[in-house]
DNA sequence: ACATTGAGTGAACATCTGTACACAAATCAG
DNA sequence: CTGATTTGTGTACAGATGTTCACTCAATGT
């Protein structure tokens, strides 16, 4: 996993993952019949972890009757992010990379995201009739800010100065811009 | 240009654009550093084209008397893009890519785009009073989502289907809820 | 207790890689 | 035309790479 941190996972060959994990090339093929296998391994292992701390997230805010606002679940996505940084280079960097077939695999990952969190938007009140459509296109907007906060938090290598704060501060000011303009979608449709 | 489209940039070797070049290995060194600075190069140069493409569009538009509307921009964007594919590939795919001198040099020029949008956007009439940093962050949320744009047209291979289409309805609708958001962000501040 | 299986070994291969060096051709300035 | 500078050539080398094959070894279930 430190070996995908900062180099593109094309560039990687069998051989060095091999004497990474200080195993025989040979025995690569033991675990995976490519490369590109393992890339999509990557990919499942990384999002299912994900996943399963977004939901605990959402439950701990339930269990203190906080509504999951965006600010807090910006919160918990990048303190997850802080805790394992090497994979999140890696899903950064490999969403749009050389590889197809990884490219594929986190995109379909990150449309379940996006459905997912679209059931959760319908659920507001100010959103009710808002068409399926419409709700997803902004679930994948507020995706598509969160992951460009998550990119530019690693790409500043700046760990611990002010940027951070920064960063966080921008997207929530986004995120905030979006839902009041989602707010004032509504109206001129009905 | 054709070899960095669809393979990360870090996995190309200097042979490879060499034999691209029908050039021997050696005569690469005369052009260039290393790949690195081949890399940079490629950067500057198509956002120069690109910067200088939308400069003309906005001229074209003054002088229709049209007002450069988000639709407008995205319009110009999108087809650019579509007569320049092989560089937008490698711009996406090295945006967050393996070399770090590359993603500077892209990171910086797209800094640049988001600051000229900053400008223009403090004209209009209903921004007049907005800070210059709450102008800056909702013009990299505009350019997030345009490049968005791109990297979803570039990453659907349907050349053709109907995809295309939905991918611009879509972000239309997303840069009008942007609008609208900041339409609605200014009164509560003052 | 023993055969089966999963995981790791080591040698070997043909091929590709970056770069060094001395040399040739082409372009250009005066 | 001539001399200089830029661009390209050919050869060479040491090292890395993916994949093959036949093998050992330890764990496993019955």
């Amino acid at each position: 996993m430190g070996l995908v941190a900062d180099r593109s996972f094309g560039s990687i060959s069998l051989r060095e993952v091999a004497r990474g994990a200080g195993i025989v090339p040979t025995a690569f093929y033991r675990h995976f019949a490519s490369m590109e296998d393992l890339g999509v391994t990557l990919v499942e292992d990384s999002m299912r972890v994900l996943r399963r701390t977004l939901r605990e997230g959402r439950r701990d805010l339930a269990a203190r009757q906080a509504l999951p606002t965006a600010q807090n679940s910006l919160d918990i996505l990048l303190r997850h992010v802080r805790d394992n940084e090497a994979q999140f280079r890696f899903l950064v960097r490999e969403q749009h990379g050389g590889i197809a077939e990884i490219r594929r695999a986190i995109d379909t990952e990150l449309r379940l995201f996006s459905k997912e969190l679209a059931i959760d938007l319908s659920r507001l009140p100010d959103l009710v009739q808002w068409s399926p459509e419409d709700l997803e296109i902004a679930a994948e907007l507020i995706v598509t800010i969160m992951l460009t906060a998550v990119a530019d938090l690693l790409d500043g290598e700046y760990r611990g100065s002010g940027v951070e704060r920064e960063i966080v501060e921008r997207t929530e000011k986004q995120l905030v811009m979006v839902f009041l303009g989602m707010g004032r979608w509504s109206p001129p449709e009905r």
